[in-house]
DNA sequence: TGGCTGGCTATGGAAATCACAAGTCAGACG
DNA sequence: CGTCTGACTTGTGATTTCCATAGCCAGCCA
């Protein structure tokens, strides 16, 4: 399924600095504290307005606007539900393209856990299959595992005026 | 319903609202665009300041900034380095944990040249070993190569006092 | 000794973002 | 009908962050 991004709503990609890189294009769209805070509220389960907005800790101005963004990037979508004795309301759950964010979230959750001081995790993540904890790792294309220094990052300069 | 447990900790009041989920902590420490975007560079294999920030395109003054920060962070270091006919200056290297935030770069690199609308990649990152393009993948403790799907995220939710 | 250069530091004002508070809205319930 | 609740929206200052400009400082070199 096609992620559609956002028809021209408010997010603000445009007016900055266009950058070409996708790293810059990812951050612009997630980079923001309280959308990674609700996005790992997303992960851990948190599906309704008010359990993101406390969970993160954020007014709830501030979670309404970014969960409008996080909708336009098609992270999230917006589904109905409805309690018994409710009438319909919205609960915002993650899309394809969300749920292909866990390697980063998980990134970010282990690496604070080995080097940002701090209490422990209280969070965890396992394999549904084997039970197992996971964690993100990379890997060539050709199977191999591959340490950090063994990867060899190279960019096309181009745009260095200068 | 989940309980809340250990609410002793002294209320943070410290500048940033203490939440003591290392994803959080990881986000504070390199989590603004500044801040990642620097990162990025030094991947890229930039050393220097000027590089460094005119890789960005933030001022000096943040640039500074931000990068003091990731100093203190652990993340960079900061070198001293001598090109003939020229005083000792100082770059700022990856260090050891710093080289461990590659996979959540990687990662919002993928998923910006796969969701991110825009001009492709001009960075690619590649297995020193035998060159074939590197990829961050989720891997559970027995060894499986685990979907984004069968992920299963377990929160001890302690915190949500009210 | 004085200029040049890379690497910062300082200041000031514009802009974004936040929390807090209050108001809106739709429909189930009494 | 009127209240109640979840999910927002709007308004108001305080706070933070940004860029731009300017200045400073340390040597190498002439």
């Amino acid at each position: 399924m096609p992620v559609q991004v956002s028809a021209g709503l408010s997010v603000p990609a445009e007016r900055s600095r266009g950058d070409q890189c996708p790293i810059d294009r990812t951050v612009q769209l997630i980079g923001s504290r309280p959308a990674l805070l609700l996005l790992r509220e997303a992960f851990y389960g948190a599906r309704r307005f008010d359990d993101l907005a406390r969970g993160v800790g954020i007014s709830e101005a501030v979670a309404a606007q970014r969960l409008k963004e996080l909708v336009a990037a098609g992270v999230l979508e917006k589904a109905p539900y409805q309690e018994p004795g409710q009438r319909t309301r919205y609960e915002y759950v993650l899309t394809e393209a969300g749920h292909e964010l866990l390697p980063v979230v998980l990134g970010l959750l282990s690496w604070g856990e080995r080097h940002a001081p701090g209490a422990r995790s209280s969070v965890t993540a396992s394999h549904a299959g084997c039970g197992a904890p996971v964690e993100p790792v990379l890997m060539c294309a050709a199977g191999h595992r591959v340490a950090e220094d063994e990867v060899q990052v190279t960019a096309e300069r181009r745009q260095s005026a200068r």
